[in-house]
DNA sequence: GATTAGGATCTGG
DNA sequence: CCAGATCCTAATC
């Protein structure tokens, strides 16, 4: 095990003493967060349709999934509300836009309201789901497409059809699309094709399965596949079926943000053949820790991206046996990401791109899709506090400590060796530099460039070498190790 | 070979 | 101006 049960306490925000560079991460207080009240699935469809939520509430655990098993660490319960920290980095690239994907501001008055929504929200906001931003699915799909249902599925009470509860789908496409075509190329633009010449055999099938509509009464819509229409037993509205390659391509897109966004948290790449053995503990560790499911020692998955790829379903079982679905589901998400055309542009230098597949989807392929999330936060007027995590402003020192806090994500490149005397220990050089020259937009960085910026420290007093020198192990000076 | 230490210089905000 | 970023030499592990 990789991780020491050296979890940060809340205290662990940067040292308010520390002149000039006061950065307290955002802590969203739980009032901010509304009242639960859709269903899960039906949360996952809008996601699917491009609704996205804002990233912290996403992040937050389900605080009611009492059927998870303890997690073999000690909870951190601020675990999640750094990862925001990390959920997106700016981009420098001031025109990365949202593309063709229209943004609302949710509420201005929230600390979030810089954040952006990719769609009109008509719901309430659901603390409970387990969607993340690394991720495509709340929900892990079976390799069949399928919906895997688990215990906290259970936990909501029977869904009694509240009048705001019943959710028009086919207006909020009908909404989406007005909005859509709106922003793009001003007015009236003919909806221009959106090319997917593949088979998103796992998106179609969630966006097949109309169950939820029955479950949680809600109006029918036919979807037609194709030729084929899906009829629903009880829908005989004759409405007009939403092009369901549209509706595919936005939950693509969404994948997209996701893969990519879960590409920066890690800093890996977004071709899973190309993880290290490290990276693929990382990805390990963050899926199972998003999707609430029982942790596993990182140990189990001592292989390298390829290894991993050629696992079978019932290999991921042996490994993790009440996640092993959950994680071989979401390597297939992944896995279909690598024939996309999304890549970050950290990655093009070695990504493979066997097939030069043209833009699927013109618009958002334009912009740094590696940081569109961060880019979002700073650009829908009002911005949150002062000195923003996630800023490429932020000091190498606070960087390092950022990734300290998540030991639960980074353990396997930085963790504590001695969190009181604030001694830790760089485990893998590459990938700390790496994740630091994505946060600076320096993809040339390197271990050699980032420990000459730390040596710069011993002078300034807030890092030392520990009175042993030890490899790779560095102690920060009072009060910057508070 | 990787890491460490530190000088010199450049650069972006 | 500051905080690195970059490049470098030399020493050490």
């Amino acid at each position: 095990m990789n991780w020491e049960n050296s979890f940060v306490e809340e205290t662990d925000a940067m040292p308010q003493t520390v002149p000039r560079s006061g950065c307290s991460p955002p802590s969203a207080s739980q009032g901010e967060r509304a009242v639960p009240t859709s269903p899960a699935d039906l949360q996952h469809l809008l996601r699917l349709l491009g609704a996205s939520s804002p990233p912290e509430s996403m992040l937050h655990s389900p605080p009611n999934l009492h059927t998870k098993p303890p997690p073999p660490y000690p909870e951190d319960n601020n675990f999640l509300d750094r990862l925001y920290d990390f959920e997106g980095y700016p981009t420098p690239s001031p025109s990365s836009d949202e593309g063709s994907i229209p943004t609302v501001a949710l509420q201005p008055s929230s600390p979030y309201s810089s954040l952006h929504y990719t769609t009109p929200v008509y719901i309430k906001e659901e603390p409970n789901r387990l969607s993340v931003p690394g991720f495509a699915s709340p929900y892990p799909l079976s390799p069949s497409g399928s919906c895997v249902s688990y215990g906290s599925h259970n936990q909501y009470p029977s869904p009694t059809p509240q009048p705001e509860e019943y959710i028009d789908i086919e207006q909020l496409l009908k909404e989406n699309q007005i909005l859509q075509d709106s922003t793009q190329h001003s007015y009236i633009t003919p909806k221009t094709e959106i090319e997917e010449p593949r088979d998103h055999i796992l998106l179609r099938s969630v966006l097949e399965d109309t169950t939820f509509q029955k479950r949680f009464n809600l109006r029918p819509v036919p979807l037609e596949l194709g030729n084929v229409k899906m009829e629903e037993s009880s829908g005989g509205d004759d409405l007009v079926a939403p092009d369901i390659d549209r509706v595919l391509s936005m939950a693509i897109e969404q994948s997209k943000r996701d893969v990519d966004s879960t590409c920066t948290v890690l800093g890996i790449s977004p071709d899973p053949m190309l993880w290290s053995t490290a990276d693929v503990k990382a990805w390990v560790m963050f899926t199972l820790q998003h999707f609430n499911q029982p942790l596993v020692p990182s140990e189990y998955f001592n292989m390298d991206g390829a290894a991993l790829v050629a696992l079978t379903e019932e290999e991921f079982n042996q490994r993790a046996p009440q996640s092993g679905s959950t994680l071989y589901a979401q390597l297939e998400i992944w896995k279909a990401a690598r024939h996309e055309s999304w890549k970050t542009s950290q990655w093009t230098d070695h990504q493979p791109s066997p097939t030069p597949v043209p833009a699927a989807l013109p618009s958002a392929d334009d912009m740094s899709e590696d940081e569109d999330s961060e880019s979002a936060g700073t650009s829908a007027g009002t911005t949150v506090g002062k000195a923003k995590t996630g800023s490429t402003h932020i000091h190498l020192w606070q960087f390092l400590k950022e990734l300290l806090a998540s030991p639960h994500i980074h353990g396997s490149a930085i963790r504590w060796l001695d969190r009181s005397n604030g001694v830790f220990k760089i485990e893998d050089s590459v990938r700390v530099a790496r994740l630091w020259g994505k946060r600076k937009n320096r993809p040339a960085m390197n271990y050699d460039k980032l420990s000459r910026s730390i040596r710069q420290y011993y002078k300034k007093g807030i890092m030392k070498k520990t009175e042993r020198s030890q490899r790779l192990v560095y102690q920060f000076c009072h009060p910057y190790c508070l």
